[in-house]
Order: structure tokens, then C-alpha cells, then sequence
DNA sequence: TAGATTGTTAATCGATTAACAATC
DNA sequence: TAGATTGTTAATCGATTAACAATC
């Protein structure tokens, strides 16, 4: 008998993790232990079938009648997304969005871990955000290979956005999250998540103007 | 016959629409006229076969050998998004996040218009940004009947948002781009898009451990 | 005309959902 | 035990892709 294929998990299913393992760490808070997929399901609007699919992908049995274990699904869930050890990245371009970035509280948690940053802007290089100090363009490189980085987070405006990638990429990056709007060209093997906030608007204003229609 | 009955857009094409409606518009810029599907989805990295089936959902028509006519795209698909007329916002909560987004140039374009912004820190109340001044929290019904706004934007701290969203629907909201984590409760008719950068994280840090196990 | 490109129809692929036996 | 809940298998649903005739 072969070894069973572990095939890998679908797309939607990880972009729902990060939810389960949301509302996991609240339940873990007020005490409880275990979990059935039926509470989960009533609580984030889904079926109870599509969380006990989910659940599979993880590989936490459940009991019967009883549930799933809440710490179980907890470490399987960050193990799953890679969010088990920390994730270190570099962040290029401090605008408002860089300092949301830097400032969201949430990222520790998720297993992000910003440790450089860079601008152009000379007012800014130099000064602090947070307890980090914006460094200048030049030394990108170095901070990727001094912290041992392969995460990007590209948060400068558009027309930079192809440029920087590529030296990111010579300087050792595999996954860049860019916040910018077009497509990056770079080898096949290079990581890229986009978060396009047109995208996002673009959902909302198409299921809007569905509901007025219908 | 009965009249053709007009399927909704799936939303995996409504994704993809502000990507070609980005590049039809620097197309134009460069002074083309015609584009062909092939071309659209050889820059996009997209099978033309897809292209061309989403430019069917536009309802616009191509001409063999020759393309489709750019200026008609560019109609359909801001058409399609209910772009075509701006649509009137309102946002809560002024946060470096907050501060991005009303900053954001590309939303004009993308017929997003912020109007009126909200925050309870009275550090920042009274105070502009941009060309706007921030409000406090007690003139939000205000405001959204005043300007007749039906969009929030939705960037305060988690556990703020419940007790917001629902005032916003009472005083008339009827789509909400909720950038906290949590499912929100309220009716169903509510239209409400989820931009959660913890679900953007988990696809990137997902897919890079995959590529690395592989 | 010849050939590139569209648009339609059918096949494929993959995710969600349903049904139900297993089980604590 | 009885009944709630899991996990598996199959059905369904919907999006993507392939094949190819139509056409400019």
C-alpha cells in the first residue's frame, strides 16, 4: 500500500482558518474545552457540514456527541497556516498603510513579525515607529540578509512597486504580500498574495447594486 | 419566448473586473482603441478563454480578429460595479488603517468618495485630514442622512464594530466594508464586505509552507 | 483570402452540500 | 440507552477550461 496522498487544502477552506481559530481562542478564554462543529457553524454563519469539512483538513479528530478539542484545533490550525513560528518580513514604504501595518496589534498573534523597515522619504528615515527605526532603500538588502528574511510587505506606491520586488527578490524574498494594484512579474517560484482594496470595493459595490437591481 | 434571464456575475469575475478595468484605462491612456482578449490575459497572466468569458459577463461584444473596443469595457465594467456613479461613504474610525484608506488616491477613480469621517478621540476631533474634518461619534446619524450616505467604511478597534454596525443600520446603511476580524450579526439584507488582513496573511504563510513541503 | 479572434457548447475540475452509518 | 455529533461517501453545484464553428 502507498503512503495516502495528503492533497492540499483548497484556497477557500484556508481563508476561513483564520477565523475558526479566532473565535477558538475566545471560547479557550472563557473555559471551555471542547467544541462541536454545529457551534462554530452557528456562529460564524456556516454550515455545520463545511466546518466539519474543515476540520478534516486539519487532521483534530472530533468526538462524537462531544466536539473537538479546543487546543488541538488551535495548534493544528496555526501548524496549517504556518503561523506556528514566527514569520519574520521586512515592510517598504511607511505611508498610512505601512503604519497600519506596523501598528496593527493583531499581526503577533497571526505569527507576523515585522522587523525592518524602509522608505525613500528622507524626513523620514531615521525616525521611529513603534520600536522600529525607518531605515533608507540602500540598505534593504542588508536587513533581508542580516534577519534572514523571506517575507515582503510592499506598501509603496505603484510605479516603485515592480522594482523593488525584483531587487527583493535577488536578496533571497520567496512570498511578497503587495498591497499595490497591478500585476508583479517575477519568477514562478516567488510567493505572491496581493490585497487589493479596489477588489475589496468592487465586491461590495457589486453585491449593492445586485440587491437594488433584484 | 420568455426574456433571457440574466445570471448574476459570479464573484471570482467580479475579482478579476477592477484588474482589466486598471489596464484598459493605461491601454487608453496610450492611445489604443482596441484590445484583444488574448492581450489582456497574456499581461494578467490570466487563459484567454477566461477573459474572453468574462468580458461576456459585461454584456459587451468583441469583434473577431480585431478585439474589444476599449472605451466600451471600460463603460461596462465600472457599470457592472456600480462605479459608474460615486458611490457616498462614510468611515468610522481614524486609525493609521482609517487615514489610508481617505488618503487613498485611487478611490475617486473607483467611484469611492468618503464624506464624512468619524472617530471618538477628541485629540482628533475638529481636526483635518485631507480636505475633511473629523467628527465625533454623535453626529453619525447626522452625517448619513445629511449626505445620504448608505456605504461605511468600518475601521475601529474589534470591539467597537458590533454595537457601531448596528447603529449605522438603523440609520440607514446598506453596505458596510468592515475591516475588524468577527462576523458581524445583523439583517440579512445588509450587505457587509469582510477586508480581514489576518485571511490575506493566512493565504500567503499558507501557500509559502506548502511550496516549502513540496 | 488566410488567419486571428470571438462566442458557444460541452467537458472537466474542484468545492460545497446531502445523506447516513459509526460512535461516544 | 438515546441522541447528538462525527466522518465518509456520493451528489450537486458552480467555475474554469477545452474544442470548435462563426466571422471579420
Amino acid at each position: 500500500m502507498t503512503s495516502k496522498i495528503q492533497n492540499p487544502i483548497p484556497l477557500p477552506a484556508i481563508r476561513r482558518l483564520p477565523a475558526y481559530l479566532r473565535l477558538l481562542k475566545a471560547y479557550k478564554i472563557e473555559g471551555e474545552t471542547w467544541v462541536s462543529a454545529t457551534s462554530l457553524a452557528q456562529e460564524l454563519r456556516y454550515k455545520p457540514i463545511q466546518v466539519r469539512k474543515d476540520m478534516a483538513w486539519t487532521g483534530v479528530e472530533g468526538k462524537p456527541k462531544v466536539g473537538f478539542n479546543i487546543d488541538d484545533l488551535i495548534f493544528a490550525i496555526k501548524f496549517q497556516l504556518g503561523w506556528d513560528n514566527t514569520t519574520d518580513a521586512v515592510l517598504i514604504g511607511v505611508g498610512n498603510l505601512g503604519k497600519a501595518l506596523v501598528g496593527y496589534k493583531g499581526f503577533e498573534n497571526y505569527g507576523l513579525k515585522i522587523l525592518s523597515i524602509h522608505d525613500t522619504d528622507p524626513q523620514k528615515i531615521g525616525t521611529k515607529l513603534g520600536r522600529l527605526i525607518i531605515q533608507p532603500m540602500n540598505v534593504l538588502e542588508d536587513s533581508i540578509k542580516r534577519f534572514g528574511i523571506h517575507i515582503a510587505i510592499l506598501t509603496t506606491p505603484t510605479e516603485y512597486v515592480q522594482g523593488i520586488a525584483e531587487r527583493l527578490v535577488t536578496a533571497g524574498i520567496t512570498g511578497i504580500w503587495n498591497f499595490a494594484p497591478g500585476k508583479l512579474k517575477l519568477p514562478a517560484d516567488i510567493v505572491i498574495q496581493r490585497t487589493d482594496l479596489a477588489t475589496s470595493f468592487a465586491e461590495l459595490s457589486s453585491k449593492i447594486k445586485n440587491q437594488i437591481i433584484k
